[in-house]
DNA sequence: CCATTGAATGACTACGTAATCATAGCTTAG
DNA sequence: CTAAGCTATGATTACGTAGTCATTCAATGG
């Protein structure tokens, strides 16, 4: 018969015969423990199904081997991606995810749950205003690394892609095949990422001597739904555009429906473009063209910054910016293609 | 100047003057305290800047505010909606998410932590196999709950969809709209929805005197490059299906992108139907025809099965189910619609 | 006016572990 | 042969809070 709640460090000394202290010791993986007594005490576990309480060894240590994640909205598939790479990443390295959505409070309570020492350090996915809490955050040294969206006046380590460079290859990209009138979706300035492909983009084509007027430019929130009426709102100007650069693959695939619904044809009646290169992209119903961001490497690098200043708090902050690829679809294909030269890649 | 560590319940008793006893029942919320005293001490804590640490009061309390979420791969939309649902009701209740992913060792990890008491229950919306663990859990009376995919033999608290008459359902459509030679790509029969679905499918073909050959039947792993290529080798048989029902949208998205790379034209050569309505099935670009399970309630009930098993152990096992909507679009209209008929719902 | 009640608060302990300190036994150098 | 050093272990304390028990003081009733 085994005991009703779970056995504790005591329990278990006292079915080994030993300490408590000793148990402590096998479980921590110390070394100088005597091979049987270790033996013992690990049979005895196994028997009475012992297993140490994570909260208790969190008091001492002030470790629970749990990391907070904040992504933004889910219904855009790049946080889907960056959380599922980021879960995969951090479960091998036996690290638990809590998650935070920036809808509502969550970048205010992950800074919570980091004071209340509820999770050993963050990830953030998706600041987005320099908000002060995170400033406070900083500066009492809380172990937090952004990625994905950044902060240019904020000291703490940082990875994203080179959203410029991007902007800057889909203005060239479009300016070298012809395209004159072009549109452009775009979203909240307040977000890192929106900021510098924006800026990128608007450079490259005043470059070139293509400003782009007000009146082809739609700044909305980051939604389908938002992408799909902006194209609408495009296509029904008296002069609609040749090409749509949006700042994300959301809006862009919103923009695909939007073109749809108004039976315009993409590629043939205009381009659309978009950036990350979110797994639907690839779809070769959808085959958009976009940018496409490192998204496996950048998490990873992220990690590893967490845990790098895990280790040791008082390194200098660190930023990572990895290249970015175009990736050149359907949705800009100067003809329809034949089914046969769109296998997946 | 502030202290470096955070400051503790002691500390603040000591700057308001009162006892660790009377801060432990301001923040606890009891009754029974002087209310001006209750104001010192919430003043004082504002100024030292003290919160409770949720470790310490977890290791009294066990109530740690985490609940355990395990979902399978994000990569089907499904689980991201689910996941991004529970997330948000959950963050309503004041609660945090750990999340698992039933890659890997997901679903041990998640009952290794409440036994572990880093989490306060489980909710499973991926279980597969009847797993031993699983069991054990249960008879220790672990509190958690199984939404979406279920397990009949198991005593625990279950919310899910109709899925056989959903099933039933869409061979109903399909006879009823003179379809004949039906495909069926399904998945592994470790996974309840798919047995449900393709019971119900599969009796109410054979009642109607339709039984479907075992050649126009594809069992596949869930992802989108299997709903594909399955789809693939339907068309490519001498005899070719004229209507193809996918277990889930995943694979029906998959079936989509298929068809379209055999220059099989959906849904005038041949129709796909799938399971769950994952947004991107309502994208008019895919516009897939599908049967719409009612997440946000699936998982609001699950939440509250949940919350009431933590406040009351005891409880009879209870189970939900709700009933399934057919979704009809594009994928299975007689000819194409003209845009303007399919904006968006 | 004294006994009784109740509200408000403080002293103290338990939660389960990690870590420090102390100790016993054994080995090694001189 | 002895002092020093090392290894394996036990005893004890600390982590920060919640909850139990005890105490004080004012109010109430007979």
């Amino acid at each position: 018969m085994k005991t009703k709640s779970t056995a504790t460090s005591k329990d278990l000394a006292l079915a080994a015969g030993v300490s408590q202290a000793t148990v402590s010791r096998v479980f921590r993986g110390e070394e100088n423990v005597n091979a049987e007594t270790r033996q013992r005490v690990l049979d005895a576990a196994k028997l009475i199904d012992y297993r140490p309480n994570a909260l208790a060894r969190a008091m001492r240590t002030s470790r629970l081997g749990v990391i907070g994640v904040v992504v933004a909205r889910l219904s855009n598939p790049l946080y889907t991606e960056i959380l599922c790479a980021l879960n995969e990443v951090l479960a091998h390295k036996g690290l638990k995810v809590v998650l935070w959505d920036t809808e509502g409070t969550g970048e205010v309570a992950a800074i919570d749950a980091i004071s209340q020492s509820l999770v050993d350090g963050l990830i953030f996915a998706a600041v987005t205003r320099n908000s002060p809490v995170l400033h406070e955050a900083i500066r009492a040294s809380a172990p937090l690394v952004l990625i994905n969206r950044t902060i240019d006046d904020l000291s703490c380590d940082q990875v994203s892609s080179d959203n410029h460079a991007g902007g800057r290859a889909v203005a060239s990209y479009l300016l070298d095949h012809g395209k004159r009138r072009i549109g452009f979706i775009s979203g909240s300035l307040d977000v890192s990422t929106v900021r510098d492909r924006e800026a990128g983009f608007l450079e490259a084509m005043a470059e070139r001597g293509h400003e782009i007027e007000t009146s082809m430019i739609r700044r909305v929130p980051f939604s389908h739904e938002s992408g799909r009426s902006a194209m609408q709102s495009l296509l029904d100007l008296s002069d609609p555009p040749d090409a749509v650069f949006c700042a994300n693959d959301l809006l862009a695939l919103g923009a695909l429906d939007g073109a749809y619904e108004r039976d315009c044809r993409v590629p043939e009646d205009c381009w659309i473009m978009g950036f990350d290169d979110v797994e639907q992209a690839s779809w070769s119903t959808l085959s958009l063209t976009t940018v496409r961001q490192p998204v496996q490497k950048i998490v990873e690098d992220g990690v590893n910054l967490l845990l790098e200043r895990l280790a040791e708090p008082a390194l200098e902050p660190r930023r990572i910016v990895h290249p970015v690829d175009l990736m050149i679809r359907r949705s800009t294909a100067r003809a329809r293609l034949g089914a046969k030269d769109e296998a997946k890649t």
